[in-house]
DNA sequence: GTCTAATGTAAAGATATCTTTACTCTGATT
DNA sequence: AATCAGAGTAAAGATATCTTTACATTAGAC
C-alpha cells in the first residue's frame, strides 16, 4: 500500500508556486517539493492543511493504492 | 494546529476491539492505543486506511483544530 | 550575457511515527 | 481464587517526516 498525491497538478492549475505554498502552509519549500516528487508522504496534519488550502475533497488529492510491493521503484 | 480524532468512539460504536482493529489494519495494538489516546497522529497512510476501514467521511474521524498553542497539555 | 524566479537536490540533524518486548490493571467468568 | 480478554503503558530501536543550509539547473526578463 502506498499513497499517491495530485498536489503538483492542483498547484499548477491554481498557478501557485512552491514558495508561496510553503509560506502559506508554514513549511519549507523543500517539504513541498519532496512531497510533490513523492519522496515521502505529508504528515496527517499537513495533509489536512493541504485539503483545506486547496479546498478540494480528500480523494482528489490523496489516493491509497493497493500494492504493497517493492519492485516498483 | 493539532489534529484530533474520533477513532475510539467509532470503534466502540462498531463493537470492535483494539486487537481486532490492529490485526485488520496490520499495525500493532499499541499503535491503535497510542492514536486513540492522542499520543501521536497516524501517518497519512494509516489515516486513509482508517477512513476506508470504518467507511466514514474524513471529517467524521479527523479534525484539524485551530490552536498552535503549548499551554494545553 | 546577466539577473532573477522557480525548481531540483543533498546531507546533517531534530522530532514523529511505529514496532518489539514486556509488564500492569480492571472486569468478567469459571 | 485463578484465568482470560481488553486495555494502558514504558523503554529501546527503526524508519519517516521535516528543517536548515547550501549548491545546481532552467527559463524568462532585462
Amino acid at each position: 500500500m502506498r499513497v499517491i498525491n495530485h498536489i503538483r497538478e492542483i498547484r499548477i492549475k491554481k498557478k501557485i508556486t512552491q514558495v508561496k505554498m510553503a509560506e502559506d502552509l508554514q513549511v519549507t519549500r523543500q517539504t513541498i517539493n519532496a512531497i510533490e516528487k513523492n519522496k515521502y508522504n505529508p504528515s496527517l496534519e499537513l495533509a489536512l492543511k493541504l485539503i483545506s488550502y486547496f479546498d478540494v475533497p480528500l480523494d482528489e488529492i490523496f489516493i491509497l493504492e493497493e500494492e504493497d510491493n517493492e519492485y516498483e521503484g
